[in-house]
DNA sequence: AGCACGCCGACT
DNA sequence: GTCGGCGTGCTC
């Protein structure tokens, strides 16, 4: 024992967001009161930083380093269940407890209480002299109501000129008004949904669970169309009304104004939104008073999950499939088998809902983990549209082309009727690879193995991993030759070129993440609504929920696309893809028509799209991977490793197998196949380890931190097991 | 993760 | 002569 420890000082442990692998320790001044969950600013280093306390072990560290607390927060302190979740969250992604904790603090100054605004009130005491504006000022306030200096001429139609003239007579005395809710309370009764046979059989079953108030998971399982989100809103308003807060998770959030429109249409009010892009100022109030309660339901994207509830009593996972609900840097986890654990911590239901459940979820249900409730067909006015397969072997495009000529027929049959076709295909830019004709040369990325992208539109080669790019030059940087550079296959850019050539007179419109931002989408996405394009040609993002009333026509310009990938999954990631794009088409009643372009007609996915018979492909796709040595579903780790080179990655994979000669599988997965981000100069591969356990992983990540690349941080995990397993 | 410190290249 | 690139190391 040192002479240090006799100075007795009341030391708690802090988790502080950065990657340490332990909490470190604080002084606590006297008379603090500091309990596991106090969010407090502490020192770190050069600066301060908020931390939460927490109740775990600290490494015994030198009484010299030991710092004080600086301030206990005015903020109450995250609840049991947050902490077991965090503590959970952390070991199972096999990241740091502190940057866990770092996701739930990211908030610029969240931790004091919002100041309350100061504002005016009526003191009874009549002005000097009356004029109009005055007048009409004192006729808002007379009330007793009390108004921001500013709110209160506006709303009067007055300078705030004439408010100062009032203060200064003492018509008006200063007070201060509590922060404002960020939305107004959900009104459960505001318009009761009126749900078909199937429909309330459903949403009774899901009341039910929110009534039990314990934990379970139902999957609920219903095509584009069958009224899902009316009926987990059932759900949402039974917990409501049991004064629980709801957490409706939503791939992206920021894109789908038509939740919330749905919501509103509901409850009479919008729910908290909770995404990247909102203001800074508005992340704190909605952090805020979801911790203090004011907020009852948040409408978030992964992150959500990560907010400080008090009183959560149910999460709603909509399109539970999609692969947005991961996140792949820093902390790697799964927003929906995260959402599924939080459920379970807190013991309240956990709703998964989508038209194309991912096969985890199904197997899930198959295996009765999770209540299945299948809502079967549209209803109402939504028809589902008649899909065909176009066969390119026999219905080939003209030279230099990529429509056939029965999908531009298609589109031409659409144009007179005066209504719109989508066309989609999955690629950004204008073609995917560009050669020389004379010497063969291909314009790779210098960083990474992948071919450049060409984008017309900006002129320049970009690489769609990495992000590197180039001018696009006129002559071979090989054989120096002039104009014979020539661009292989098609991107969005080079269709609607196609489009324009083929149909001069139509309204064209291109959607493609990289074109335009958040802002401008919704823009275009509104134009289209109102019927402004004749033709839209688009990438993934057309797939998401937006609904377009007079779209009567899907074409898939490469149905193929995405099949041949290397990824275990890309069958149901192309299955559920095609499933959400021809689901645009028909939610009017319209004679509607779904156009898939393949050369693989009789690919099990593309026929499970033409016939509408979702079961087969799921049960077909379920038994190909027991077969394969992928079950049980879900249970597929990777690791994403940082090498510069393919052969680097494989010395890797090598050093794996040695080290664990009963794994199934492990294959290395490049930039190309996977996509990953370029990291401080590094290629990161992807190593996909499969029929695995958790602790098989972790085992695998030990012998990568023992034998791999030895720069920190360089070797992630992300478990991308079924939870239910660890629970 | 941040942030400081520190050591080498092109410029007001 | 300095400004600024990012490699290295540390934080209770």
């Amino acid at each position: 024992m040192s002479q240090d420890s006799f100075i007795p000082q009341k030391t708690v442990p802090v988790l502080v967001p950065m990657p340490a692998e332990r909490p470190y320790s604080y002084a606590v001044p006297d008379g603090m009161d500091v309990r596991a969950g106090s969010i407090v600013r502490v020192p770190l280093g050069p600066r301060e930083v908020a931390g939460i306390v927490t109740d775990g072990t600290t490494d015994s560290i030198d009484a010299k380093k030991l710092r004080p607390i600086s301030e206990l927060f005015d903020c109450p302190p995250v609840d049991d269940g947050m902490l077991r979740f965090m503590r959970w969250a952390a070991d199972y992604t096999l990241s740091p407890p502190g940057m866990v904790a770092r996701m739930v603090l990211r908030v610029p100054a969240a931790f004091d209480p919002e100041p309350p605004v100061p504002g005016l009130r009526f003191a009874g005491r009549e002005p000097d002299r009356m004029t109009g504006a005055r007048a009409r000022v004192l006729e808002l306030a007379e009330g007793g109501m009390a108004w921001t200096r500013t709110g209160l001429a506006h709303a009067a139609g007055v300078s705030a000129t004439v408010i100062d003239g009032l203060v200064a007579q003492g018509v008006f005395e200063q007070v201060m008004i509590p922060a404002r809710p960020v939305v107004a309370a959900p009104d459960v009764d505001y318009a009761k949904a009126s749900l078909s046979g199937d429909q309330s059989e459903a949403a009774d079953q899901l009341v039910e669970a929110v009534a039990s108030a314990s934990f379970s998971v139902s999957l609920l399982d219903g095509v584009t169309g069958s009224g899902k989100t009316e009926v987990y809103f059932e759900a949402v308003a039974k917990a409501i009304e049991q004064g629980k807060q709801v957490l409706i998770l939503l791939p992206e959030i920021a894109l789908t104004q038509q939740f919330l429109d749905r919501f509103h249409d509901r409850f009479g009010t919008k729910p908290a939104e909770w995404h990247s892009d909102l203001a800074p100022r508005m992340r704190e109030r909605v952090w805020r008073q979801v911790m203090e309660g004011q907020v009852r339901v948040v409408a978030g994207a992964r992150s959500a999950l990560f907010l400080p509830f008090q009183e959560l009593g149910l999460i709603v996972v909509d399109e539970e499939h999609d692969p947005a609900y991961k996140q792949e840097d820093r902390v790697c986890y799964n927003a929906r088998d995260m959402a599924v654990v939080r459920g379970h911590i807190g013991g309240f239901p956990v709703v998964l809902a989508s038209a194309t459940p991912s096969i985890e979820s199904q197997v899930n249900a198959n295996q009765g983990r999770y209540n299945r409730i299948r809502l079967s067909g549209r209803y109402a006015e939504a028809a589902m549209p008649d899909l065909k397969s176009i066969d390119m072997r026999r219905s080939p495009p003209r030279p230099g082309g990529f429509l056939s000529p029965a999908l531009v027929e298609a589109v031409n049959q659409t144009l007179q009727r005066k209504e719109q076709s989508l066309l989609f295909l999955n690629r950004r830019g204008y073609a995917p690879l560009t050669l020389c004709r004379v010497c063969g040369h291909r314009f790779q990325c210098p960083d990474c193995s992948s071919w450049l992208v060409e984008h017309r539109f900006r002129g320049q080669l970009v690489c769609h991993q990495c992000g590197h790019h180039e001018a696009r030059p006129e002559a071979c940087p090989s054989c120096g030759t002039l104009d014979h550079l020539v661009a292989c296959g098609p991107g969005v850019e080079r269709i609607a070129e196609e489009v324009e050539k083929t149909f001069p007179d139509a309204r064209i419109i291109v959607l493609s993440s990289d074109l335009m931002g958040v802002k401008r989408l919704r823009l275009e996405l509104d134009a289209i609504a109102k019927g402004e394009a004749d033709i839209v040609i688009g990438t993934q993002l057309v797939a998401k929920g937006h609904n377009f009333p007079n779209m009567t026509l899907v074409g898939v310009v490469d149905a193929d696309l995405g099949l041949a990938n290397g990824d275990p999954r890309a069958a149901e990631r192309t299955f559920q893809l095609l499933s959400q794009v021809t689901g645009r088409a028909g939610r009017t009643g319209k004679k509607s028509l779904g156009l898939l372009q393949t050369y693989q007609p009789d690919h099990p996915v593309m026929r499970a799209i033409v016939s509408g018979d979702a079961k087969a492909f799921y049960e077909r796709e379920i038994e190909e991977r027991e077969r394969s040595s992928l079950p049980p579903f879900g249970r597929l780790g990777s690791l994403i490793i940082s090498a510069a080179t393919r052969q680097e990655a494989e010395t890797h994979a090598r050093a794996l197998r040695r080290a664990a000669p009963a794994s199934d599988q492990i294959s290395v997965l490049g930039p190309a196949e996977a996509p990953l981000a370029l990291v401080r100069g590094r290629h990161r591969f992807r190593l996909l380890v499969h029929g695995t356990r958790k602790s098989d992983i972790q085992g695998f990540i030990r012998v990568m931190l023992a034998d791999g690349p030895k720069e920190r941080g360089s070797t992630r995990v992300q478990v991308d097991i079924d939870p239910q397993s660890f629970l």
